[in-house]
DNA sequence: TACATTATCAAACACTTTGTTCTGTATTTA
DNA sequence: TAAATACAGAACAAAGTGTTTGATAATGTA
């Protein structure tokens, strides 16, 4: 890939990103994306189409690291121990999202914030259904997944927007406090005929 | 207050509302709204400042019926079940968002939901706090109120978007079973020194 | 009923933003 | 070096926003 190309993709990331960090998504023009990224009109438009899909391109790029395959091989799928892997992936996720809390912070800030959670929930709902499978739940399973994919979704905005202090591990521990201790240590005769 | 002004205020809701239906938020512009609702558009800009306003309006007059004062009477506040009025208080919210699942169907489709649950949750961090006193955590207290008050909020949009089939008792049962079961029947000493 | 008030409408307006198209220049790759 | 390609900068039409104007109609009140 031409290196011409990359600076100018990095530049409008970078320019966006901090933008972002200081104003709405809905209030940042073209303009101020290509004043700050010191490019063309033109060449912005050579490279995303709108603004939409440069906020878009920026949230795949981060989940392509995030949700790389890696991790999935690393898991031991331990029965015996039903909801320790899951929170082992949570914590692997966290890590791979602090790697890149620069772009997040500005992405999750404000109105974009929601168009992030919403892609990020689109992947989340790919990947934890393995997962949850092995959960009790006296509750349709749709509204489970919905609930755990939530749960951390908010859980990792909460954490990126106004709690950096805390590790990826204390994290992923609050939110197996709140929503996987009940799942996985309680009987499951109760969702058994 | 003028009958005309009443009637335009409820002709640009409803309007406004039927395009949620089929549009993004984004996508609707001043002219269809005012199309949609047949009237001028200076008469529009009498009533709204931006199309923002105007959703921010809807928001209002629903949260106006939902968080009404009345409930917190019928309250018994009852120590001795903790998170029984809890549940009592839930499913009176359940209710009253059901009357008004005509508009919020709109409301909470596609981008417009994001910020209708910005606001709902306002609301629910002012309201919920009182209950939340009495839970076990071992996680830090705004942790804790942010994961009851998206938990809701996200059960209520699961609900009214795709799930109205279920009744208020029904999602009440939902949520308690996943977020408050544990907190209110495990015992409190692991919270304690 | 008559009157003053006020909400409405339609049209025109300046302004901002968007996305496209052009030309000439600089950089990369082969 | 030569061809291909990415770039900057400017100009452009199109769409949308929010305001202003003056005439008309509905409303509440004396």
């Amino acid at each position: 890939m031409d290196r011409r190309q990359q600076k100018t993709r990095q530049a409008i990331f970078y320019a966006f990103s901090s933008l972002l960090e200081r104003k709405n998504f809905n209030n940042i023009t073209v303009q101020e994306i290509i004043d700050e990224a010191n490019v063309g009109r033109s060449t912005f438009y050579a490279h995303f189409e709108t603004k939409d899909s440069l906020l878009k391109a920026m949230c795949t790029d981060i989940f392509l690291h995030v949700f790389s395959d890696d991790l999935k091989q690393e898991s031991s799928h331990d029965f015996s121990h039903a909801g320790h892997d899951f929170q082992k992936e949570i914590t692997h996720i966290l890590y791979h999202l602090q790697d890149n809390r620069k772009n997040l912070k500005g992405l999750l800030s404000c109105d974009s914030g929601d168009i992030f959670m919403g892609y990020f929930k689109e992947y989340l709902e790919q990947t934890f259904p393995i997962y949850i499978r092995e959960m009790n739940y006296n509750v349709p399973a749709d509204y489970l997944l919905n609930h755990v994919v939530c749960s951390f979704s908010e859980t990792v905005r909460w954490w990126i927007t106004r709690h950096e202090q805390y590790t990826p591990e204390q994290i992923a521990a609050f939110f197996a406090q709140c929503v996987l201790k009940q799942c996985f240590t309680e009987s499951k005769s109760h969702s058994l005929p």
